[in-house]
RNA sequence: GGCGGCGUAGCCAAGUGGUUAAGGCGGAGGUCUGCAAAACCUCUAUUCCCCGGUUCGACUCCGGGCGCCGCCUCCA
């Protein structure tokens, strides 16, 4: 099925065309590492992720990268500040953001390639440019001439022609040709011998936006299909990235160009800069479920801002129980018989969440096709009209629904009662009987205490931990 | 100052030039239950920030206003 995404180069939704259908070769800019990624950064990797998974499920096949930047201006500074070397300073750093990305159930893509490994790439692109004319050198570093590259400013409409009066021009230690004009290289003495690379045009480091440009190409090729970002990185970091890469290629870089709106917090947007953040732990140790952020990130619109807050949590998480519910029920469901009513849900909810999916990306409205056949469902059990055929075509489309969104079955937890919890069940269950129904209610307060919650229902009592 | 975006019920959040403006959360009533919980049923925006205009008809298109956000500088 063909996918409409909207396309930042164009301010169009676009019909998204692979190169090498069915594949698509998608990069994603990741982290800079220097601290840990806050809740607004795992919008876009979660966006990215919701995306890859998407686009399987509508039948192509993804390559994706997602770079992690691990060496910069604010990671030299901290590091020497921190009395460690580059290494050793963002060993951590990457550790936390794996350790995110597996709280919030996303897939490894194909590549997650790192800057300092890739050295010897930056290093040829570079020269690349040179020979064709786009840098210049000034104070031993090497800058990247804008006014070599007519097509500058395309992707993010701004004129670059002058500086507009109340538009802010960097401090300028070097002698630059043009203010916008960007480094590619650079030389600086003072900084640490861990920081410094060997290169034919002298001894220095890539500057920041150059290392994009060559895990892209090295991994995707020298045109590629999809790049995604946050909203921020529109300008300068993507405008420099499609200079650096075009110019060095004389190919077209990327067809298509996607970014993830900023998450707002109390109207604000949530930013490491404002320090309004919240990072994972922090919204783990409020008692939160990943569950629920990931629910909360995937299922609103990656082109509107989101307002984030512990509420929207509350509410993920009470929907998600509802989902969850069923699920249980379905695969308690009795009764012999054909599929009959739950075959037209499955159908009608496969075919809506589908359609949104493909219309850039809608997963609210997919989510809302999630709790359509939801309600269908509950509504044939109520009134025993689900046979097991049913219930499993049911069970079959959510987890085939799940495949993208990651959080709509229940997890297989070999969740036990302790012995504590089981006594106060048993006791409860042996109260009831006897129809002592004070002492049977004090025991289920007191499992309620403990977060379990109980449902009689004509058969057996069935229990779930809140959460 | 320049460029871009947003403003939909108590909350989160889709969507459309003209059928009943999705869905979730929350709330109210009912069914079921020993009572609950869960589920089901019913209700919960005569209305889409405000004012004009275009149109047979706008919440959706255009203009203006108000409010908010982002980028123009490191930032997902």
């Amino acid at each position: 099925m063909q996918m409409r995404l909207f396309n930042t180069l164009t301010s169009r939704v676009e019909p998204l065309e692979p190169i090498s259908p069915p594949e698509i070769r998608m990069y994603a800019c990741g982290l800079t590492v220097y601290n840990r990624g806050h809740v607004g950064n795992y919008r876009t990797i979660v966006t990215t992720d919701v995306l890859r998974r998407a686009l399987r499920y509508l039948g192509f096949r993804v390559k994706g990268v997602l770079n992690i930047t691990d060496v910069d201006d604010r990671i030299i500074q901290q590091a020497v500040t921190a009395d460690q070397d580059l290494q050793g300073f963002t060993r951590p750093w990457i550790e936390a953001l794996e350790e995110d990305m597996t709280t919030l159930g996303i897939e490894r893509p194909e590549f997650m390639p790192r800057a300092t490994e890739h050295l010897p790439e930056m290093i040829d692109l570079i020269a690349r440019l040179t020979a064709r004319g786009h840098t210049y050198e000034a104070d031993g570093s090497i800058y990247f001439r804008i006014a070599s590259f007519p097509e500058y400013g395309r992707l993010s409409g701004l004129d670059v022609k002058g500086i507009k009066a109340g538009a802010r021009v960097d401090t300028d230690k070097y002698d630059k040709e043009n203010a916008r004009d960007f480094v590619l290289w650079k030389f600086k003495s003072d900084e640490p011998e861990w920081a410094q690379w060997d290169a034919p045009f002298g001894r220095g480091r890539p500057g920041w936006h150059i290392e994009c440009s060559a895990m892209s190409m090295k991994y995707l090729g020298q045109t590629f299909d999809l790049h995604i970002g946050g909203e921020d990185l529109i300008f300068p970091h993507h405008e420099n990235e499609i200079a650096q890469s075009s110019g060095a290629t004389g190919e077209p870089f990327v067809r298509h160009w996607m970014h993830v709106k900023h998450l707002l917090i109390d109207d604000e947007t949530m930013s490491k800069s404002k320090g309004n953040f919240f990072t994972i732990p922090d919204i783990l140790e409020r008692g939160h479920s990943p569950d629920s952020i990931r629910y909360l990130l995937a299922g609103s619109h990656y082109r509107k801002p989101l307002s984030f807050g512990f509420e929207g949590l509350e509410q993920s998480v009470a929907a998600l129980e509802r989902i969850w519910g069923l699920v249980q029920r379905l695969d308690e469901t009795q009764g012999d018989g054909p599929e009959g009513e739950a075959r037209k849900a499955c159908t009608d909810a496969e075919t809506t969440f589908r359609e949104a999916l493909a219309d850039d990306l809608n997963t609210p409205e997919a989510l809302a096709a999630v709790h359509g056949l939801v309600s269908r469902a509950n509504a044939l059990l109520a009134e025993g009209e689900l046979t097991r055929s049913g219930a499993g075509a049911v069970r079959s489309t959510l987890k085939g629904m799940d495949s993208v969104f990651g959080v709509l079955l229940p997890k297989e937890a070999a969740d036990q009662l302790s012995a504590e919890e089981q006594a106060l069940f048993d006791e409860r269950q042996e109260a009831r009987r006897q129809r002592e129904f004070a002492r049977a209610d004090e025991a289920r307060a007191r499992l309620e205490a403990m977060g379990i919650v109980l449902e009689d229902t004509r058969g057996a009592t069935r229990w779930r931990r809140r959460r």
